[in-house]
DNA sequence: GTTGAAACAGAGACAGA
DNA sequence: TCTGTCTCTGTTTCAAC
């Protein structure tokens, strides 16, 4: 089923701020809250809206680090693999990692509380994982914009 | 001020789901629901909690194409910078950018309908901002893992 | 830090288009 | 089938203790 115009609207606004009331909703959407209400709960049974969260800022709590991590691997031992993609999904300093054509196989956004503190991540990584052929690493002097929102047209 | 450990606990649970009630936030950290809810309106207003946003599923909106972007600029033309950076934040394709050390000076995810739509960015991008010197693409194969949650020890 | 009252939002039932 | 109204229930907010 292909969204309608209020479908998007609502996206756009609970990508923006989820605590609005199903009556702002309806306001802004020029629809009654019970059908924004009903719109929202389609949007959520159907996964198109996976989940709420809070947002929290990494400075705040002393999360100071990011780096860019590109990960080759050996080609060569695929029984190693499902090992290392359970670490990174178990490991809650890697905020997103993607398989990507190109120069790395990998690619992970790491947050860690210092050089200090990504360095024993790294240490971890390599021990854990001896599929690991070589990785580099991106210091993150700036963020300029995060956000997972999708841009709906 | 420090975060104390309901602090920790309630912006763990908060960054799982922010549809949690003040209920379920008490009887989780062991403390009181008023105790839950000055904690929490204390955390949005020192900005520790940014906001609370619904995380779309890209796939359901029609945005199929992943891409990493590396960008290097001119040295040499400071000028430029901030249209590029406002560049940036305004295109709402770009989901995230950095300053990088390393190859890129930049480091861009951008989240396109299709590689059509991604290469029309791509032109777009290079011909509002003169100061591109190169960027290099990677495609993302497969999404691991995606998000900004926090760790809080 | 706790309690209680008032305001509010969300879920479901229902009737009409 | 989709829309809006109504009502009940549970949640949040705020003030007083």
């Amino acid at each position: 089923m292909p969204l309608t115009k209020m479908d998007r609207e609502i996206l756009k606004l609970m990508q923006q701020d989820a605590t609005i009331t199903l009556g702002e909703l309806a306001h802004r959407t020029g629809q009654s809250a019970s059908s924004a209400q009903r719109r929202l709960q389609k949007l959520r049974e159907d996964k198109v809206i996976l989940r709420d969260v809070s947002v929290v800022d990494p400075k705040k709590v002393g999360a100071n680090v990011s780096m860019l991590v590109e990960v080759e691997l050996e080609r060569d031992r695929p029984e190693l693999l499902p090992p290392f993609m359970r670490w990174l999904v178990e490991t809650p300093e890697v905020q997103e990692a993607w398989v990507t054509s190109g120069r790395g196989d990998y690619t992970l956004v790491v947050l860690a509380r210092s050089v200090e503190h990504f360095d024993e991540l790294a240490d971890r990584m390599m021990e854990l994982n001896p599929n690991i052929r070589k990785f580099t690493t991106s210091v993150v002097l700036k963020t300029l914009k995060r956000t997972l929102a999708v841009h709906v047209e």
